[in-house]
DNA sequence: TTGAAAGCGGTACCAG
DNA sequence: CTGGTACCGCTTTCAA
């Protein structure tokens, strides 16, 4: 547990001064300082070990090259983990680190926590959330560059930009799988209002159902919840004691585990999937959806994009390019990606 | 985003020097700075909105009041997040903060993750994973006080405490749970020797049937995996075409993935779920056992207990209390908790 | 009771 | 080309 070499050490060991140190290993060597005092002092570095404390650089600097990322629950709950992988592969790739301190949704400690993060002086910030949803953007984050990801300010003037999943097209694209596949009475097991996700996965199972001039049927509508257990509920409402010719003949979920329960209430009916019902998740939850049994077909949330496509929007803010690039729009919608697998199939033939 | 204020601020708007600022601040004002004194201070530093820079006491102090968690996978996946959680949950209550770095399990990043984390002068290192994992000590975390949370040092000569679960007392309650419920022919499915928990969670099951008296019957344990694929194929190879005379009354998983598989494989075959056959999950993971349908009866990982005695522990080393309380042995062992729910029930009448 | 000054580990400016 | 010095913000010692 010795203490670490400093500058000071290395230009003792060199014969030369700390400045002669400072300008050498930050590559001002040349011009400034002899050659074979630089060969001299980067040997001492290397034999010594030395590196910069990060701490004296960033009280010197005002800067510190790491991005504090503030999360409600993304850590400790099983989703949306890969934003912030996403994330921190970008803020790697241009020499900044990430740290992560997740509040465990309780947003009286966003403001404590957002103070200790500036107080360490990080060079900007990044909200993310668990599910798309509205925040109350903490104030300290108008204090450095800041960025939300998976989450928004609903304010009539939002001061920090977003990425989201476009989730309307995504609910339209999923739609579209099912209609293309011959699909044309397709219930909707559609989450909870409590998520701005589910009207917009709505919207877009609506959006598909007009392009192709086909009614909604309301009744086929239902705000289940969002776990297995309502998706099971939600099905055997749908199909249980139904004759085939009033069954739909896809359920379109808003989430994997929706359809798990799907799934489950299927082969508790005796229904094949996909050959007597298709079935659509939407998330492709790693180790859900494709090891389902039958795998799930979805719509897979571009989560580690949405990490990087925000932090790209705020080290661009941070480094600020020469010109100032105030293309970047407020709100950034990241596509959702259908994954085809073995839930879904062409339509039953009566 | 103008500039925070500083000691030097509030003094000279309370018309002091900054050391008067620094003693009253820090509750050693009385018998050094007159009183009316102090409330100036005070209420400047008020006014001022004056909190010290965090950076500038680290450097100082050569301390920071932050903990660095280096996690292999924790935040990114759906596992074990409240690992974190619960550290977490002790840290802020003594006064520390945590920071979390993930390396995606891309050891290679391990050593320069913990350079960063020591060059910000955190005060302690502890080291997380998903699932129980033996793991190569990174050289930096022998520098300042460090722990492991679920994984351990598997060298000869430990140098670092760590905190795990009790696999094989979890494996053995599991299995005394089924066998009280009368069931005495039980299948196991037991993820992979991937992970060390398996072979532990299997030493359990052999624990209880050999406290039992009964036999264990070897061709009823099966490598199978940890994935609700895994848990279909297992399911299926033991219970579709068998006879019911044949049949293991209950499966035993080794996680509640597998036992979702195994649930959805009874479904298929036209089994109750516990009536003709019980199933046992193991995890007890959020939003899937609670929610399965049947729920899953399982074993809970003590994942918050897990990260609130590391923690603790290791704060423990760090405050270092006037006692030297070595009594902290290297390993500490977390119980597993019972989790009763649907999926089992007492063994079926013949 | 108060304030001046040193020092934590760097960087950058400037005189030599 | 080199080394001395001021400064980042704070704590702590010490002399007044």
């Amino acid at each position: 547990m010795n203490r670490k070499a400093t500058a000071l050490d290395v230009a003792k060991k060199a014969g030369v001064s700390r400045s002669a140190v400072s300008l050498v290993l930050n590559g001002r060597g040349d011009g400034n300082v002899a050659k074979e005092s630089q060969d001299r002092i980067r040997q001492a570095a290397e034999e010594l070990n030395y590196s910069p404390n990060a701490i004296a650089l960033s009280l010197r600097n005002q800067r510190s090259r790491v991005i504090g990322i503030l999360s409600d629950e993304v850590v400790v709950s099983p989703f949306d983990g890969n934003i912030i992988g996403g994330a921190d592969d970008v803020a790697r790739a241009r020499g900044f680190v990430t740290v992560v301190m997740d509040t465990e949704r309780d947003t009286a400690r966003d403001a404590s926590a957002i103070e200790t993060l500036l107080d360490r002086q990080v060079d900007g910030l990044m909200y993310v959330t668990v599910g798309l949803k509205p925040i109350e953007v903490p104030h300290g984050m108008l204090r450095v560059p800041s960025v939300l990801a998976n989450c928004y300010d609903e304010h009539p003037q939002p001061q920090l930009r977003h990425v989201i999943p476009d989730e309307i097209t995504g609910g339209r694209e999923a739609t579209e799988h099912l209609l293309e596949l011959g699909h044309q009475d397709i219930a909707l097991l559609a989450g909870l209002e409590d998520s701005p996700a589910a009207p917009l996965r709505v919207q877009g199972y609506r959006d598909a159902h007009a392009a192709a001039g086909l009614p909604v049927l309301e009744d086929r509508i239902f705000m289940a919840g969002w776990d297995i257990d309502a998706g099971f509920r939600g099905a055997m409402k749908v199909l249980d004691g139904v004759s085939p010719a009033d069954r739909p003949t896809a359920i379109m979920c808003a989430n994997d585990r929706l359809a798990v329960g799907v799934i489950l209430a299927a082969a508790r009916l005796g229904l094949r999937v996909p050959e007597d019902l298709s079935i659509m998740g939407y998330d492709d939850e790693t180790r859900i959806a494709d090891t389902m049994v039958p795998s799930l077909t979805t719509m897979a949330l571009p989560l580690r994009e949405i990490g990087r496509a925000a932090m790209t929007t705020l080290l661009d803010a941070i480094e600020g390019t020469g010109e100032p690039r105030q293309e970047t729009p407020i709100e950034t919608m990241v596509p959702c990606r259908l994954v085809v697998r073995e839930s879904t199939g062409p339509v039953p033939t009566r």
